[in-house]
DNA sequence: TTTTTGCACTCACGGAGGGAGAGTGCTAAC
DNA sequence: GTTAGCACTCTCCCTCCGTGAGTGCAAAAA
């Protein structure tokens, strides 16, 4: 976003190029990086103690910090942060493997197969934790509902929705309705609606309910009141779906095993992960939360990549992984991209 | 099952009450018990070597084993097995926790809320992992079956089932069938079977299948032949419901983190605790596998608790709590044991 | 025969001590 | 601005050792 100079007038060239050459050190290794071998690596013919006092300016801008004492320097968030803005060069992906890519998507025979593709794509690829939110159906196209009597109160609302997707749900009535009531109403909102997408659904419904109110057809009224309720606004998207969790058990720096706990509670919970994804549901590209960054505590020694997916132009989710702040952010930010733009292009073939 | 006396016809019953106090020692504090704690707190009149007789006798026996050379003793897989079938005595459930738990599964909505209410109570109140198996579908009533041309080849199923329930699958067809076909096919279907069970549905399309091939009625066989996979017999139960994993992080039995790294993959993976579920589907009662008996080594650590439910006296499926070998199996039994029937009695309800 | 006493022995655990290695910060010279 | 030199500070790992818990065995007591 902002170039590095503008953030840190104080940073040149030299300290730049070191910061790059520690980060990637230290990424590949997992360990501390000291000055001598920072001085070695990066090629710059520098003595160790230069370097140890362009890495003390580093430490006093906030972009490295040490362990203890006489271990050498790691990263901090602003660091990684600095790191992923300005330094990064990311490996563009092989040919081969993105037709290796291509291929698995191409086998998923319907939406959640191909979700579950995705995720669990994601995760083996990057031997991180894969997510995917699920798509918002606001944009999906209805093809016709159905409606059950349950009981008293009670109706059964079918949407098939999208061609191939059956969402039900059981809504509540004021009264009792019979089959044939229940018939009856379904073939008006199926000649009203079908081939609309949800959104104009409930457009179109509110419209019909005005008319219907001024032409006071209590009938009528009491049938798109009942059909309003099968189709309310779901929350933007409710939940997702992970792959590879157990891949981060196998990172030192996360294998403080109440810190790991917690941080598998908020899979299962769900709400902090939404929210975060949700957050990247208007970017327009990839997005990274770095350690602290994400504002949730049990994300501190992790990062998230995340980049949305569209079919038809329309943003339907987003999806990502999650890893330890170490993680090797040039292979894993163009995999997240590519998979985001397959999905959704399979997505898009499946219409 | 067989008495310890024909087991172990060494086995006195001092030897069995010293058993048994170890091994409810060691469950409440998770230390080896050595013989000088034994002594004491079995209110046995002995002396510390008295007690170190008995023990090294029990542990001829494979019933104790001592982690190292001077350290008290713990219950091997058949010590506890032969506690669990012989020693204990479970708790009775307060009155009070009964009326707690029928609460929380008279909020419950719909068969598949109930079923995460029993694997979340499992869990929160044992502090294990809850597992539910989903119930198999055999015996639901078919309310009514819809279908919808999708492609050249695909036909959307509908099945509305136990009046509450959908499923829907994609079915191949060997030729395109227009929507007017498949309603018509669906009237008949559903004139033939609503109503009944989707076992009966089964041989009633297939005597119908007969009669119709007899008839030479090839539009009535298509229809039939199209149906027919739409019903599909499924396996028994494919999936369940897992609480409260994370529970298991708190054990320090569990604590390798390769192994439990394991444990978690095999729930993800899902088929081998699914085969031992299995298992307990033709027990008629409480079954419980302790460390090795499983045959699975991921749960060498592990015991497993379970108990079939059913309604209207038929099995639908196996529920329980998977923990360490070190659990309270005198709580761990009757909870197990009542969540299981107040799953069905509820089900049964929800009729 | 069963139980107990006495005793030597084993092992895990924890703290103390010490050397090696890596790395630092600072100062003074280049 | 850069480097060399140097004292210093950590961690890590090894060893040593005392303590405490617990054992097994043999001989004495019941």
């Amino acid at each position: 976003m902002v170039p590095a100079q503008a953030m840190n007038p104080e940073l040149n060239d030299r300290a730049q190029y070191l910061l790059k050459t520690l980060v990637e050190r230290y990424i590949r290794e997992g360990q501390p990086v000291g000055s001598r071998a920072l001085a070695r690596e990066s090629g710059l013919d520098l003595s160790p103690a230069t370097v140890r006092n362009v890495m003390a300016d580093l430490e006093d801008l906030g972009l490295l910090r040490s362990p203890h004492t006489s271990a050498g320097r790691i990263p901090t968030a602003r660091g990684y942060r600095l790191f992923v803005d300005t330094l990064l060069q990311v490996e563009p992906l092989g040919l081969a493997q993105v037709n290796d890519l291509e291929k698995h998507f191409s086998r998923a025979q319907n939406p959640s197969t191909l979700l579950e593709t995705a995720s669990s794509l994601l995760s083996s690829i990057t031997h991180l934790a894969g997510i995917v939110m699920l798509p918002r159906q606001d944009h999906a196209t209805l093809r016709q509902v159905e409606y059950l009597p349950l009981s008293e109160h009670q109706v059964l609302t079918i949407l098939v929705v999208n061609d191939r997707e059956v969402q039900n749900r059981i809504i509540h009535t004021d009264r009792r309705y019979t089959a044939s009531e229940l018939e009856r109403a379904a073939n008006y909102i199926n000649g009203l609606c079908a081939g609309k997408d949800l959104y104009l659904v409930r457009e179109t419904l509110l419209e019909e309910l005005k008319s219907a109110r001024e032409q006071m057809n209590s009938m009528m009224i009491a049938a798109i009141e009942m059909a309003n309720k099968g189709f309310d606004r779901r929350p933007p998207s409710d939940d997702f779906l992970v792959a590879g969790q157990t891949n981060l058990m196998e990172y030192g720096e996360l294998s403080d095993m109440e810190k790991l706990r917690q941080l598998f509670e908020a899979f299962n919970q769900k709400r902090d992960i939404l929210h975060l994804l949700d957050q990247s549901l208007k970017a327009n590209g990839i997005q990274i939360f770095i350690g602290e960054e994400s504002g949730y505590d049990v994300l501190d020694d992790c990062s998230v990549v995340t980049s949305p997916y569209e079919a038809e132009g329309e943003v339907l989710g987003v999806l990502g992984v999650i890893g330890p702040t170490r993680m090797a952010y040039d292979r894993v930010i163009p995999i997240v991209d590519l998979t985001a733009r397959l999905l959704g292009a399979a997505l898009n073939k499946q219409h």
